[in-house]
DNA sequence: GTCTATAGCTTGATAGAC
DNA sequence: GTCTATCAAGCTATAGAC
């Protein structure tokens, strides 16, 4: 048998993987800059070089730990619109489930045993708010945006459409803030309760944002 | 005469002032990490060593340029707050009384002439969202926060302190996301509104989030 | 208070052997 | 694909003259 042992090092995930899922474990605890690709090699377990090899720079490397989630997380987001809008005979949804599909999915990823999710969780917190990161994440999420806008006007027909864009702005708004997990609850509460505990801020924001949404249209 | 000028190589602010001025504005379209000393340094027109000699850390610095601001903020907020109440007979405002308490200010200082506040609000909106930030402001918001949340008690009576602490975190998630300016608003309508067009946005906001406010009260 | 100079590190990127 | 070694540039913090 001339059959040699390749041996990798780590016998998990590929090499890429390994890189991405420590960067997005990185990223979601430090700002860009404070993150060094060294550290993502050395929590992949990989070397140095080979963040150069796959990704060729940093910023690239932070897109696409972007890009890696937000393909499956659209997914959800349009499958539980659509399973809303088959249950329902007329053209308009109500609001609240318009808002339920565009953040649900963001919770029971963010409630499941999935750290990876988790992270990015966190990380997609933070990248509303960033002007550096919005133009790493260019595009990624402008679709989904504009499908709920449209869906938002046909259900607050009297909306017009600078109305409809900044109330998508505060949805999103809400969601991120606390989908980041600042720990800003906890120091508001005096410990008593727990930014993690999202199932709670999701019961609330839900009716909170609907609400909101159907309170800036002209017509009440 | 025996007087000697001391000709200071810049006529206006004192160094300390500058220094603040100038980070602030860094700040304000830079995360923490991505501006130097440095720079800080050369667009105050002072040498890099001052930057030790009054503030002795990056960190510090970035602290008393918010801390600088807070307190005169603080003040507006509840000022504002005073006079509505003074205007009104019962013991409960209004939700949206209290809502423009907290917001009004910081748009009317962010439309103001100043530089400087336009600088600070749009830094202001970013820090909620950070877990570094919020650190490093250490208690700066606290006060205000718990007076506000007391004043949104009074108003929604049903509502638990853990509704009215995940209200207020809303409130202000959508006041960060709206003014920190990230550029999210132009791309979504393909440049029709800027982002920088925000009395249409508080126009949107005062009642999107009272009516959210009151959303959340079990007793509705 | 303000200046210069620099110590002591860390960074992202990359070249080139295997 | 993976490894080592290193470059050139940048950083914060600080010492010490004036």
């Amino acid at each position: 048998m001339t059959m040699t042992a390749k041996k990798p090092r780590v016998p998990a995930a590929a090499t890429r993987e390994r890189l991405l899922d420590a960067a997005e474990a990185l990223f979601a605890q430090h700002e860009f800059d404070a993150v060094t690709i060294r550290e993502v090699a050395e929590l992949a377990q990989a070397r140095l070089g080979l963040n150069h090899y796959y990704f060729k720079s940093k910023e690239e490397l932070f897109r696409q730990v972007l890009a890696r989630r937000v393909e499956e997380l659209s997914k959800l987001r349009l499958d539980m619109l659509a399973r809303f809008r088959s249950e329902t005979n007329t053209a308009a949804l109500p609001v609240e489930k318009i808002v339920e599909a565009m953040i649900c999915p963001l919770l029971e990823l963010s409630l499941g045993q999935d750290e990876g999710w988790k992270s990015y969780v966190r990380l997609n917190g933070r990248v509303a708010t960033s002007e550096k990161y919005l133009r790493m994440a260019e595009g990624l999420y402008d679709p989904i945006a504009q499908i709920f806008i449209e869906e938002l006007g046909r259900s607050l027909p009297s909306c017009s459409r600078a109305q409809l864009e900044w109330g998508f702005l505060f949805l999103v708004s809400v969601m991120s803030g606390t989908f980041s997990e600042s720990g800003r609850v906890e120091r508001l509460s005096d410990g008593a309760q727990r930014s993690s505990d999202l199932s709670a801020a999701y019961r609330a924001m839900v009716p909170f944002i609907a609400a909101g949404l159907r309170a800036i249209s002209p017509e009440k």
